[in-house]
RNA sequence: GCGAGAGUGGCGGAAUUGGCAGACGCGCUAGAUUUAGGAUCUAGUGUCGCAAGGCGUGUGGGUUCGAGUCCCUCCUCUCGCACCA
């Protein structure tokens, strides 16, 4: 009996089963191949839309077929619900943030469910729950023993909108990654994590990451920003003070002419003379209070002032200025350099501005530089001048080494490596996180939270408002756990990047309140085979990763040095978004009229933007889940364009994926019953009549595409592959209706099965359907993944391109031994195109065996 | 400025050890069927041309019998970094 495609009724049949069938449910101890594969955890935030479903798709499809391969997969999921949007959120609405997070969270799920994507639910984790984030208090204190966490003082970032300190991974272009609010400084003392002792290994185990995509690698390299110099001393002119400055030219010292200190530099306040004080706060103060933004643009004007005081050059005993100015950045190096304009072309533009004077000391073969006219600093190589001892040699790594070698000698210099990378600052101002786990005491310091006393709970307090622990006397009230005196909690809570640099290991053991997991799990399943996610965290969550998973194989944790084997990044989905200038974002389906406001008819500026609640730009799967079903939304997903890139949601193109699924659905309808009875036979190809044929050698070559797509994430080609399979077995049919030719039943059968399992891991819903509709009583993921024939991959006849000139000009239709003939090709292929070549001489023929002829005539 | 990636029909995109450009899908055109069509089926659909044929993968050049693919030049776009000493 035919029946019509009715999606729902289908896909509500079976989006339970696989859960219930504990198909996403691996043992753990099973001996089979195994693998992990993982998504980045989400942030439970509202409603998910289409780009985060490709996210999941992505995962789903691939898992599917991996589990039809034989493989035991892992593939968990959870939930990264710590953070600044709950809290936000949860101050515009008036609830708690916990209770809006977990309210979140089950409609995540209720969201999988309907997706049809399925995880391992047994290892559910929240990094709010407090059997969680007691282990990231846990890890905090093994890193606080290893010296891996210290406090300290510093000028930090801070962003007024959210009310706290940012890491500087956190801060874009110097605005608030979050907010966009322009990010200000503030000296305050705050818990950082010793990231920097790893910078080399952070650096060299990248060249182990050989599945990585290598733009997130350059990512990294660039951020950890490794550069190899000397560190020069300098002696102030009659003081005791010496001022070190980072150089990459140490080469260059006998050309500097003068010395410039980032305006923060703790030194400013003491060697600046009296005279020289007033100009000089001045500028400090303006200084600070101009914004990262504006102080990193490189195109405008040097600016700066003199301390009046100079400095020593080390090296041939001269008097140079010293001087302030921000384009010397506190952060970087040691905050202040030594100029040498005539090799610098930003400390050339300030010598020319105030006028200080520039001395060459490399010079090109031949030429003869003068400091006094040159248009722009010489940063290239050439022979050593006005260098002392040093003069005559070739510039270069050679003579850079002589020098350093020979002021280290003398006792103010030494070779140095410097990182842009700097500890990561992990203290947050706010209440949903992990609350940092110690205490201040008078007495004794700080002092940790005893392990048996973990977690600190975050106080269960009505959330009324933005609110800090720092604003809950109950929460940091304690007593000294070393003395016993009356002490005070720390109040700050961790950055929620703390939390997911090892979620992925918890995972193996998320209910364990006796240890942060069991290492020989974590061992036997780590690292992540497939780790896969957004670009946008190539650097901030994947590096911090890397560092936890670092640190804990020295604290004895886990055995292997990086966490993700392989990443794969996928493409962000975006969308067109308007704004009014009036009336902010204004969702896309409320522009009726192109371009202008609903509101007031103004002009809107249109742009395209990555799908987002705030832009108003999102694309909800419901809708069209209701309209053409579940597997629709999930093939249409994966077709639009290599799940790699970038891409424009646009649903015009919907309607054919909804298509494919009704003639997937018609023809299988239309054989079912017919081939319920047929026993399976192994079909040999070389028995096959020409019309059979055609139809095992597709059979074959499109189960051959689709394994190797599916191997690299090329889902939208093994789409195009399958919907090519089933217009073959149209085509087939349609043959078989015209009685041209007789229906070959269990070729048929098997065709129509292995179509209905290689389509599975992308539609499973109407694959479980039809799948029982053919007569089979098991699970779709019970059935091993179609294999293909090799022999089916060669055709008995292959079609030889005839040229002339490189130009196409006929075909040849040959059989297989013919077609590595050459000297019976060029025969045959003559004859073709003999007219064409009439009154021309033939020069060249060339003869490529199976593919073509090609006849160069003049 | 530096680094990476991309540029192919009306649209999304296929094709990479150099060998039929435009698979698959959308849209469009025509026809069939239908009371009807945002349904289904069939055929067509890069472009100019009645045709033969010419032209076509951002630009210009090169290598080659043959280039979307390799090399050089330039242009445009996207992303990352950016006064990092």
């Amino acid at each position: 009996m035919s029946r019509p495609y009715d999606f729902k009724k289908i896909e509500d049949k079976w989006r339970d089963f696989w859960k219930e069938q504990k198909f996403f449910e691996p043992d753990l101890k099973s001996t089979g191949k195994k693998l992990y594969y993982l998504n980045m955890f989400p942030y439970p935030s509202g409603e998910m839309h289409v780009g985060h479903g490709r996210n999941w798709l992505i995962g789903d499809a691939t898992c599917r077929y991996l589990i039809m391969n034989g493989f035991t997969v892992l593939n968990p999921m959870g939930f990264d619900a710590f953070g600044l949007p709950a809290e936000n959120a949860a101050i515009d609405r008036g609830i708690h943030p916990k209770e809006w997070t977990y309210k979140n969270i089950e409609n995540f799920k209720k969201q999988f469910r309907e997706w049809g994507v399925v995880f391992d639910w047994r290892r559910e984790l929240a990094t709010c729950d407090p059997g969680y984030y007691k282990w990231n208090q846990w890890l905090f204190i093994q890193f606080y023993k290893r010296e891996l966490a210290y406090r300290k003082a510093s000028l930090v970032n801070w962003c007024p909108g959210c009310d706290t300190v940012l890491a500087n991974e956190q801060v874009v272009d110097g605005a608030c990654e979050r907010c966009q609010s322009e990010v200000t400084k503030k000296d305050l003392t705050q818990w950082f994590f010793k990231i920097t002792d790893y910078a080399q290994e952070l650096l060299d185990d990248l060249d182990k990451l050989q599945h990585w995509p290598e733009r997130v690698k350059i990512m990294q390299r660039n951020w950890i920003g490794r550069s190899e110099g000397a560190l020069l001393r300098f002696k102030v002119e009659g003081a005791s003070e010496e001022i070190e400055v980072f150089t990459t030219r140490p080469d260059t010292l006998y050309g500097a002419t003068f010395m410039v200190l980032a305006p923060e530099h703790p030194l400013v306040e003491r060697v600046t003379t009296a005279d020289r004080k007033k100009d000089v706060g001045t500028y400090v103060k303006k200084a600070q209070s101009e914004s990262d933004i504006k102080r990193q643009i490189t195109d405008r004007d040097k600016t700066g002032e003199f301390l009046g005081a100079y400095i020593i050059n080390p090296a041939n005993g001269e008097k140079i200025p010293i001087w302030i100015a921000d384009y010397v950045l506190l952060g970087y190096g040691t905050g202040a350099i030594m100029a040498v304009p005539a090799h610098d072309q930003r400390d050339f533009e300030f010598a020319r501005k105030f006028d200080l004077p520039v001395v060459p000391v490399i010079q090109p073969e031949g030429e003869a530089l003068d400091g006094a006219t040159m248009a722009e600093a010489y940063p290239h190589d050439g022979v050593m001048i006005n260098s002392g001892e040093f003069n005559g040699l070739p510039a270069g790594p050679e003579t850079i080494n002589k020098m350093v070698d020979s002021f280290e000698k003398e006792g103010y210099g030494k070779s140095e490596v410097n990182y842009r990378l700097r500890d990561w600052l992990i203290s947050r101002q706010r209440y949903w996180g992990t609350p940092i786990p110690m205490v201040h005491c008078a007495k004794c310091g700080i002092v940790p939270v005893p392990e048996e006393d973990l977690p600190v709970l975050l106080p269960d307090v009505e959330f009324l408002g933005k609110k800090g622990l720092a604003e809950i006397p109950d929460f940091y009230e304690t007593d000294c756990p070393k003395c016993g005196s009356p002490a005070r909690r720390d109040t700050d809570t961790m950055d929620t990047f703390v939390d997911s640099s090892w979620y992925f290991m918890r995972y193996l053991s998320q209910d364990d309140d006796q240890k942060i997991f069991d290492s020989s799990q974590v061992n036997s399943w780590l690292p992540v085979d497939q780790y896969v996610g957004g670009i946008e965290h190539a650097i901030l969550h994947l590096l911090y990763a890397r560092f936890v998973t670092k640190a804990m194989r020295d604290m004895k944790l886990v055995k292997f040095d990086e966490p993700f084997i392989r990443l794969f990044t996928q493409g962000m989905i975006t969308h067109v978004a308007f704004r009014c200038k009036e009336h902010g974002w204004i969702p896309p389906q409320d522009v009726k009229e192109k371009n202008l406001c609903p509101h007031d008819g103004q002009p809107l500026i249109q742009e395209l933007a990555k799908m987002s609640k705030s832009k108003k730009n999102t694309i909800a799967p419901t809708k069209i889940i209701e309209e053409y079903g579940t597997d629709t939304e999930r093939l249409y997903t994966l077709f639009m364009g290599p799940p790699e890139r970038e891409i424009e949601w646009n649903d015009e193109g919907i309607r054919g994926g909804f298509r494919f699924l009704n003639r997937l659905w018609t023809i299988v309808q239309k054989y079912k019953d017919r081939l319920k009875n047929v026993t399976p036979a192994k079909i040999d190809g070389e028995k096959l009549n020409k019309r059979d044929k055609q139809l095992w050698h597709v059979m074959n070559e499109k189960t051959y595409a689709i394994t190797k797509d599916f191997k690299k994430f090329h889902f939208n080609t093994s789409v195009a592959a399958v919907m090519e399979f089933n217009n073959e077995l149209y085509d087939y049919s349609a043959a078989c209706d015209a009685e041209s030719h007789e229906l070959n039943a269990p070729l048929l059968k098997q065709a129509i099965e292995q179509l209905i399992l290689l389509v599975s891991p992308i539609t499973p819903f109407i694959a479980e359907e039809l799948w029982r509709e053919i007569g089979h009583e098991n699970a779709v993921l019970e059935e091993s993944w179609p294999g293909y024939d090799e022999s089916a991959l060669e055709r008995d006849e292959k079609t030889i391109v005839i040229q002339v000139n490189g130009k196409l000009r006929a075909q040849l239709l040959v059989p297989a031994n013919i077609a590595t003939d050459k000297a019976e090709l060029e025969k045959r292929a003559l004859q073709q195109v003999e007219s064409r070549l009439e009154g021309k001489t033939v020069r060249k023929v060339i003869v490529v065996p199976g593919k073509l002829v090609n006849f160069v005539v003049g």
